[in-house]
RNA sequence: GGGGCGAUGGCGGAAUCGGCAGACGCAACGGACUUAAAAUCCGUCGAUGGUGACAUCGUGAGGGUUCGACCCCCUCUCGCCCCA
């Protein structure tokens, strides 16, 4: 725990308080103490329930969202990194004039929590529910305008239990199945993982690191797929080119015809190709070891040599059986297919580099023009048949090729259809196949439903229950929440702690009242979090997942903001969950969040990845201490673009922290008040104004590093002005305007300076300035003089003066006339409050 | 192998529409204050040459477009990310 206030002897330096400041102090001015004044006013705001968000139809709503935080002990500078900016932008908006809801909560099942319970015998709940209670202290150190009434924790049974009801939802509309399906395993975690969470070469469990293995399980399915090309259509919405690319790419949408071949048996053969132009091309075909027609296709005399490749691939993971420089590996079945296009008897192989998950899990192989059915033919002197010509490529005999060559092109040696050229051919082709009826027009995906089913005990229930006599019965809704028993014990045993508890697992069916068992699997916590915005809209509701009320006002959600490791995962299935609920009448839009951005990453002042182990964390709880959370918040939306991020720069802090100090110092010190001119007053405002312009601006685009060098730059200004025009209504303005500016920033100081210039409570509830444009505007501008592109020199010219001025003016200068040494300028170039470039 | 992003002083970064490269900050150095140190304040701070005004070079490398390129185009190197 954090202890509610820390002693303030760690933050003030007392002994300046002595030196030479002490004598210029006067009663109302003391040292800017982060350590006496943020606690206070932190709960100063939760007393009055500063941030409190209600529905306010008189003002328009926003609603910005951060991503929640998993419970895993300690809030850590990548927290702080990713929400403080984000808390900012939402303080920002609120100022100007939005009713803002910035909530937070915990994703609170997970992994961790149990292999926690293994590790040290601590109840995944107790351990769970203490690292929330941890964190939401050290959340409150912050000073984030989070709505705590709002809060919500997916673990909590008022939570899941809304989990389960959209299950079961997605289950009467057809959109969750279960299946027999061969699932990535991770052998530590003993449990199933989604492709996703499958990483590295070597395929190795994201959680823990074990290589995972395969293994046939009936499993949940979410039918994700059904929602492809919905997906890859972001026309309503504001989201990073990069997060597109990246959903598109891993959707994976390739356009193609579904083409039935027929084995020399009478069994039908279907593959995918992308390439319909090149059917007269195939010379063999190639199957997935796994795929069901092979033992069949194999004759006696190549059984032995089958069956140990299959074996052999068994062993082999995916990325490794697909790596294209691998060298190719394949048997053949001894079997035969034939061509529909043009009756030809060709060979049916095995080979490894074709997955049973994509396709059909069956290839028709045209070694001209695909570089590994080129090399595949290769290696086993298999037939190379040219049926494409690319215009302008000379490609000579199938026999010597030196690679394969996939343009597009001139259909040849293809029967009715050669010399159909390139633009037309696939079209052709699927015309020809489909008027033969056997083939069609077909679309595949790289996408796959997804498996939610986790064998493992800390998730929401999945609420299914198996009768013998009724089969799968969902559990009614009234009986929801399928609650997660507490007294189940954690052994590494391969089966769900569920599996074995003694009473849990028996019921009785819903349907017929006969005995019957429960699904023992938890949901995939994913499931939790595609849903969890809508909790906060309501998170005590009990009558449906979310008030109506609250959702007609609140959603959707207008700026989304995290990390871009989630492109593939979470904000796929949150907006394949959404999309889902539409067409079920519970949501409504076709998108969740209007607008995303991702930051960037913290790292370690060695510039790699924080981690324990290389012992270079970075505590967001010690500079809290040390500097305070104001300066915590600002350095870290000072140090790099929050987009891209960094490395940490420990030294970078104690800038921001004086920056801080300046700004008190200004804003509150009394000072000598000398004569002030007409033109200390103009200067004053005009950086005031164009300030203000930028911090707006900035604001906006989440450009949060320009934001302070701006403030720091109006601060210096503010600094050399103060003996001049301290007193007059200008620099009150300046100071009013600035602890305005510096509120979603440093929220603390800001309110203590606010509230000591004698400002109504409070400044985060004031109302953001608007830019006086015309105090803002410039009379004189500087402008450049080129020769030949270079910069010789620079005047200062009236803003509206006359191009022809200008140029009488740059011909003029004196050295400009050195440098043209008499030459007749060839041309005169002018930008309009920019340059005159003299060329010669 | 394919795709994306990036590379700017000793360091983090700025330059928002093709128009003053290096804002702002850190570090460093010099000065004021102090018995002293810290803090604070003032100043210097891309490289080379020059006492200096100034000149030349300079945004990963090479080329191109342009009156003018950190910015646009081509080729390459390196780093990170995603997909294989």
């Amino acid at each position: 725990m954090v202890p509610r206030r820390i002693p303030s002897s760690l933050y003030g330096r007392r002994d300046l308080l002595f030196n030479q400041l002490g004598a210029r102090m006067n009663h109302q001015t003391s040292m800017y103490n982060p350590g006496e004044i943020e606690p206070k006013w932190q709960r100063k705001w939760e007393e009055d329930g500063l941030y409190h968000s209600d529905i306010d139809e008189s003002r328009p709503k926003f609603y910005a969202l951060t991503m929640l935080p998993y419970p895993s002990g300690d809030l850590h500078i990548g927290h702080w990194y990713a929400i403080s900016p984000s808390d900012a932008r939402a303080r920002f908006k609120r100022m100007c004039g939005y009713n803002v809801l910035f909530p937070m909560g915990f994703d609170a099942f997970g992994l961790p929590a149990e292999n926690a319970a293994i590790r040290h015998n601590i109840h995944p709940r107790k351990w769970t529910y203490a690292n929330i209670n941890r964190m939401r202290e050290q959340f409150r150190t912050m000073g984030a305008m989070f709505d705590w009434r709002r809060e919500m924790i997916s673990s909590d049974e008022k939570y899941y239990r809304w989990t389960q009801w959209f299950f079961l939802q997605l289950y009467k509309n057809d959109l969750a199945y279960r299946k027999m399906s061969p699932v990535d395993w991770c052998p530590n975690c003993n449990t199933t993982l989604a492709r996703e969470q499958v990483w590295g070469e070597d395929r190795h469990c994201e959680r823990c690191g074990t290589p995972v293995i395969k293994k046939d399980l009936e499993q949940w399915f979410f039918r994700t797929t059904r929602y492809a090309d919905e997906l890859i259509n972001y026309d309503e919405i504001d989201w990073p080119e990069r997060v597109r690319t990246l959903q598109t790419n891993w959707i994976g949408r390739s356009e193609g015809a579904l083409v039935t071949f027929k084995t020399e048996g009478g069994d039908s053969l279907e593959v995918f190709t992308t390439r319909p132009d090149t059917l007269w091309g195939v010379t063999f075909m190639v199957l997935a070891p796994e795929h069901p027609l092979v033992e069949k296709l194999t004759t006696p005399e190549q059984k032995a040599k089958v069956d140990l490749y299959i074996l052999d691939t068994a062993r082999q993971s995916d990325i490794q059986r697909e790596a294209a420089d691998k060298e190719k590996t394949g048997v053949f079945t001894g079997g035969y297919a034939i061509n529909p296009v043009n009756g030809e008897k060709i060979p049916v192989w095995i080979a490894d580099y074709v997955l049973l998950t994509y396709g059909t899990g069956a290839i028709m192989a045209v070694p001209a023009h695909d570089q590994r059915d080129f090399e595949f033919a290769r290696k086993f002197n298999l037939p190379v048949r040219i049926v494409i010509q690319p215009q302008g490529i000379e490609l000579g005999q199938g026999g010597d090729m030196p690679a394969a060559v996939p343009a597009i092109g001139t259909m040849v040696n293809s029967g009715p259809l050669s010399g159909t050229p390139g633009d037309v051919s696939f079209k052709k082709a699927i015309e020809y196949v489909t008027k033969l009826h056997v083939g069609k027009a077909a679309t595949n995906y790289r996408l796959r439903d997804w498996l939610i089913s986790r064998q493992r005990y800390w998730g929401s229930p999945i609420p299914i229950i198996y009768c013998k006599n009724c089969g799968v019965v969902p559990v009614p809704e009234a009986q929801l929440p399928v609650t997660l028993p507490d007294d189940v014990e954690w052994k590494p045993t391969g089966e769900s702690p569920l599996k074995l508890h003694p009473t849990w697992r028996f019921t009785t069916c819903p349907k017929c009242g006969g005995p019957a068992e429960r699904e023992t699997d938890t949901m995939d916590t994913f499931v939790c979090s595609s849903w969890y915005h809508l909790r906060y809209l309501s998170p005590d509701y009990d009558k449906g997942p979310f008030d109506p009320k609250e959702y007609d006002y609140w959603m959707p959600v207008d700026i989304y903001t995290g990390g871009i490791e989630h492109a593939n995962m979470h904000l796929i299935y949150t907006r394949f969950f959404h999309k889902a609920l539409r067409d079920m009448g519970i949501t409504e839009g076709n998108e969740p969040m209007m607008q995303l951005r991702n930051q960037g990453m913290v790292l370690g002042e060695d510039s790699e990845k924080m981690s324990k182990s290389r012992g270079n964390v970075v505590a967001p709880d010690d500079l809290v201490q040390r500097y305070g959370a104001d300066a915590t918040r600002a350095y870290l939306m000072f140090f790099a673009r929050w987009d891209m991020g960094g490395p940490w720069s420990s030294g970078g802090i104690d800038g921001v922290m004086r920056w801080l100090r300046r700004v008190w110092s200004i804003a509150l010190e009394p000072s000598r008040q000398g004569p002030a001119t007409e033109a200390d007053i103009k200067v004053l405002r005009r950086k005031l104004h164009q300030t203000l312009r930028s911090v707006t601006r900035d604001f906006e685009q989440f450009e949060f590093n320009t934001i302070i060098s701006s403030l720091m730059e109006l601060s210096n200004e503010m600094m050399k002005l103060k003996e001049k025009v301290y007193g007059h209504p200008a620099w009150d303005e300046a100071v009013e305007i600035y602890t305005q500016m510096l509120a979603p920033i440093a929220p603390h100081i800001s309110e203590e300076i606010w509230s000591l210039l004698g400002k109504p409570y409070s400044v985060h509830t004031s109302r953001w300035p608007t830019v006086d444009e015309k105090a803002a505007a410039v009379e004189e501008i500087t402008l450049v003089l080129q020769v030949n592109g270079k910069v010789r020199d620079r005047i200062t010219v009236p803003v509206d003066i006359r191009e022809e001025d200008a140029r009488v003016q740059a011909l003029a200068n004196e050295t400009v006339q050195k440098q043209l040494e008499g030459r007749e300028p060839r041309k005169v170039i002018y930008v309009k409050g920019r340059l005159v470039n003299i060329v010669v």
